[in-house]
RNA sequence: GGGAGCAUAGCUCAGCUGGGAGAGCAUCUGCCUUACAAGCAGAGGGUCACAGGUUCGAGCCCUGUUGUUCCCACCA
């Protein structure tokens, strides 16, 4: 015995270790290789505020066994990993942290507050990375990047200046999701829509010509102090006669007009509605084709605007720089300082005094919220930056369907174009300090706006240099956006950038394809002409046992760390592989990881076994000469699994790749021919155990070989201790399939022996035989080379004590006999045959035979089947007809033989 | 309101272009057979949601129904 392995697999002694050589040996790096194929990937950037959870975990698996086995495969292969400054959740993590200290950001300062933020970065940024790390990820950490570096932050102003050069930015009073709790407006994509109680207030608003009462229904009361017109249908032959009219605000005593507009509903309840233009997007665009004021009646973070607010924005107007629809301010009197939702109560109650009140409905309704924080978002026309949508996803549709992208599963294709279809116009300004800040400035003197890569001082209109730059910053994906090639260098023409874009594999979860993917594949094209990666691989998302989402309210989520530590990465790895395929979630549960666990244990022991009977000095795996029946039985199979293996890798089935790994070395390998390799090894023929060990060897290295990219760490630990050639398996070459290893007819052998060998362990149990005793064993069959090459295993593997094969026995009639479509198996065991139950028996399984033949004679005596199935599956059920008449000639046999006794 | 997914053994799920209904876990039986009890050998258990259709043949394709999950949407 050369070298022992401990009897269970340890990752603790394994993991660290072999990361570091790898590490150290800068066997992750990419080295643009001449003359070799290139496969990349581009990481998904993990927040810097995160911590590694399952979704990563599950990400960041499937992208390393794509890296592992391309690498292995031959490719100059780059995973480049990164992280993103996620800007709305880094800042309001910092926010909250300052809070506790008393502090604001506005007590900070814009300056002190970045260098918190930076504090921040440093402190956590590296934490993700090294939970990726302990994945087993073979990212080339050499290239890490970060979402706000000096490259990424380059290749940001070239797009925006890019861009607005263009006319594809633009800067706007719109229509925008606030969150009042962030103090920022968010793009439609992080609007999270949750379902709440409310009602349907209808509410009673008097037309001032004619007296008459219209009734009209509000969801949000609050809002009615900003109303500045009352819409009905032109069309709508109930209010003809109000066309031109007014109607009294309640409360204000305000007149305001009722305009007749296409918005108005008629067939939806009175058919009227309120018009409040600064707080809510159907009614802002109401507002401008009417020209209606815009007044708003709400601060940016939630509370009624006062007179303070008013004086402010009356100053702005008075200036005369105040922009096309810049909202007017109420100065909303005693309601002004009130949360808006205080204000809706106080309101109601006034309403509710007024009479105004008709009717309050219940209702459900769907609320946008804050995908951060999940308070619930304000519509308010704000000054942003937009990117005009229309031009840019049009290309992005076309490449698309010309199959330049393509999505795994296919289905996400149609997500992605609706999504691409129905996009409005992307903010991307946020009223937040950590980011990339708007490279624009602005003049006060002429009032120009100047966009620039580089800080300006003097205005390039008007000379003069009273000029400031835009306070607010970019939405964070407007920079993931650029993720595949400002990692890889744009927009400098870098070496990189020519030999690893562009990517080939982006693997991510369906629920970002709105907020990345589809913004990813845009700018590729907008900016670089190409698309950023051929194929996107999507995943489910990994839920806890119970299908729940894991989540930190719910407290249910599962810490990758904690598994690896009690199962170690393989065993999560493989879990997270198998057992589910692309785009569907997966539920996550101990007992799965435990599972794996098992597995690579099983893999361990397989290797210890191998490895108690090689001796010092043995060759590197090879295939030996004098290859007999069980040998070739092995390396055919191993040949037939190294085709499939690759063959799902190329097509992205990795969970039916592992599968099929898991089915050989458990069930092929280790179940039977370690079972029947026992028979050389223990024998005294030094030439067999020669032959023996190699192929125990050659089909063990070469299987971990195609385990590796799943189960990483464990491959490498013993492979280094088997006999091998090369410093890694993971830069081993992946293994060919060779058609020199096909042995079709030792497989049909093995498989004839297998069956009778299942066929006596059946019956044995069956009959509750203890194993320990061991049995004559007859075998009466036409295959004879064949069974006489298998004798050994009826000893070992059916606990028959002599075997014995012929063309027919006499004297068996006092035997056990089993029937398999290719022998009969007699066991003579006197004491413990029951003739009637054996004839029972038969007869069963007569009839059960019967019944599968009438099946396969009934397709084979239908016509149609004939003539129009295809050749090789009628050529099947003429073999199987064959050999259940066989099975049937041998079992009425057997009968005949019985009742004859 | 629009779109998509899912429904297969007690549980969790595979099942790729139509031709064998499968795995893991759980259950039951028997085994410490010197690689592995985190193991070995066996067993039971399914109208593939329902109803139609296409086909020689349907878990798989088509239509509809039911249940369920998710995404998208400016419904006052």
């Amino acid at each position: 015995m050369s070298k022992e392995l401990e009897k269970q697999y340890n990752p603790k002694n394994v993991e660290d270790r072999l990361y570091k050589t790898w590490l150290d040996k800068k066997y992750f790096h990419a080295k643009r290789e001449a003359g070799k194929e290139t496969y990349t990937i581009v990481i998904p950037p993990p927040n810097i505020t995160g911590q590694l959870h399952m979704g990563h975990a599950l990400d960041n698996t499937l992208q390393d066994i794509l890296i592992r086995y391309h690498r292995m495969a031959g490719y100059d292969t780059l995973w480049l990993p990164g992280t993103d400054h996620a800007s709305i959740a880094t800042e309001a993590k910092i926010v909250e942290a300052m809070r506790k200290e008393g502090l604001s950001k506005e007590d900070l300062g814009r300056e002190k507050f970045l260098e918190r933020a930076w504090d921040w970065k440093a402190q956590y940024g590296g934490r993700i990375i090294e939970q990726l790390k302990k994945m087993g990820s073979s990212c080339d950490w050499d290239r890490e990047r970060f979402t706000l570096d000096e490259g990424c932050s380059n290749a940001v102003k070239e797009v925006f200046t890019r861009l607005y050069e263009k006319d594809l930015i633009y800067r706007g009073n719109r229509m925008v999701n606030w969150c009042s709790h962030c103090n920022t407006s968010i793009s439609d994509a992080e609007v999270e829509y949750e379902e709440q109680d409310s009602n349907f207030w209808h509410l009673l608003y008097t037309v001032k010509e004619t007296g008459e009462q219209l009734e009209l229904a509000t969801t949000r009361p609050e809002t009615m102090l900003g109303d500045t017109a009352v819409a009905i249908n032109g069309d709508d032959p109930r209010y003809t006669h109000l066309h031109g009219c007014h109607v009294i605000l309640p409360l204000l005593n305000k007149e305001i007009p009722i305009v007749c507009d296409a918005h108005a509903d008629m067939t939806k309840g009175t058919g009227v509605v309120k018009i409040t233009p600064a707080h809510d997007p159907n009614d802002f665009e109401v507002g401008l084709r009417h020209n209606l004021p815009i007044i708003r009646t709400f601060t940016y973070d939630g509370y009624m605007t006062g007179a303070k607010d008013k004086a402010e924005a009356d100053e702005l107007r008075a200036s005369g720089k105040a922009t096309q629809n810049e909202p007017e301010v109420l100065d909303c009197g005693k309601y002004a300082g009130m949360r808006t939702l205080e204000a809706r109560k106080a309101i109601l109650k006034d309403l509710e005094a007024g009479g105004y009140i008709k009717e309050i409905e219940p209702l459900k309704h769907e609320v946008g919220t804050c995908y951060r924080c999940h308070t619930s978002i304000e519509p308010m026309v704000s000054k942003q930056w937009f990117v005009r949508m229309e031009p840019l996803a049009k290309p992005a549709m076309e490449s698309v369907e010309k199959g330049e992208v393509k999505f795994i599963p296919e289905r996400f294709t149609k997500t992605y174009m609706n999504w691409m279809r129905g996009t409005r116009d992307w903010c991307i300004s946020r009223q937040l300090w950590w980011g990339h800040r708007i490279p624009a400035w602005y003049c006060d003197d002429c009032g120009e706006t100047v966009v620039s890569k580089t800080d300006v001082t003097v205005c390039p209109k008007c000379g003069g240099t009273h000029l400031w730059q835009d306070p607010d910053t970019l939405d964070t994906w407007f920079s993931s956006a650029l993720w595949p090639f400002s990692t890889l260098g744009w927009p400098e023409a870098t070496e990189d950038l020519k030999h690893y874009y562009p990517t080939n594999t982006l693997v991510t979860g369906y629920d970002i394809i709105g907020f990345w993917v589809s913004r990813m594949i845009f700018s590729a094209l907008e900016y670089t002409g190409k698309a950023p990666f051929d194929t996107v691989l999507i995943h489910g998302l990994v839920r806890d046992a119970q299908g729940r989402k894991m989540s930190k309210s719910l407290g249910n989520g599962i810490d990758p760390l904690e598994i690896i530590d009690k199962y170690g990465a393989d065993a999560l790895r493989f879990t997270l592989a198998t057992g589910n395929s692309p785009g569907n979630d997966m539920r996550f549960s101990d007992e799965r990881v435990e599972a794996s666990r098992n597995f690579a244990n099983k893999i361990w022991n397989a290797a210890r076994f191998i490895l108690m009977n090689l001796s010092e000095n043995e060759p590197a795996p090879h295939i030996p000469e004098n290859l007999i029946l069980e040998d070739k039985w092995i390396l055919s199979l191993y040949n037939a699994l190294v085709a499939d293996v690759t063959d799902c890798l190329e097509k992205f089935e990795l969970g039916m790749a592992v599968q099929k790994l898991y089915d050989f070395i458990w069930d092929v390998f280790c179940d039977w021919y370690i079972e029947i390799a026992k028979i050389r090894l223990n024998g005294e023929d030094e030439a067999a155990k020669a032959t023996v060990k190699a192929v125990l060897v050659y089909v063990m290295s070469n299987t971990l070989k195609l385990l590796h990219p799943f189960m990483p760490f464990i491959t490498e630990e013993i492979w280094q201790t088997l006999p091998h050639e090369g410093e890694s398996i993971m830069i081993a070459a992946w293994p060919k399939a060779d058609d020199a290893l096909n042995y079709a007819e030792e497989e049909a052998q093995m498989e004839r022996i297998m069956t009778a060998i299942k066929a006596v362990r059946n019956r044995r149990a069956e009959m509750n035989v203890a194993p320990s005793k061991k049995a004559k064993v007859f075998i009466e069959t036409a295959y004879g080379d064949t069974f006489q090459s298998g004798t050994v295993f009826f000893n070992r593997l059916a606990s028959a004590s002599e075997v014995q094969v012929a063309e027919s026995f006499d004297g068996m009639d006092d035997a056990v006999s089993i029937i398999t479509e290719s022998a009969r198996i007699y066991i003579p065991m006197d004491e413990l045959v029951d003739f009637e139950a054996e004839l029972a028996r038969l007869e069963k399984e007569k009839a059960s035979v019967q019944k599968e033949l009438d099946f396969v004679n009934g397709k084979l005596n239908n016509e149609n089947f004939v003539s129009k199935a295809p050749a090789a599956v009628v050529e099947k059920q003429r073999q199987a007809k064959a050999q259940l008449e066989g099975k049937m000639e041998l079992i009425e046999e057997s009968i005949q033989k019985i009742s004859n006794r």
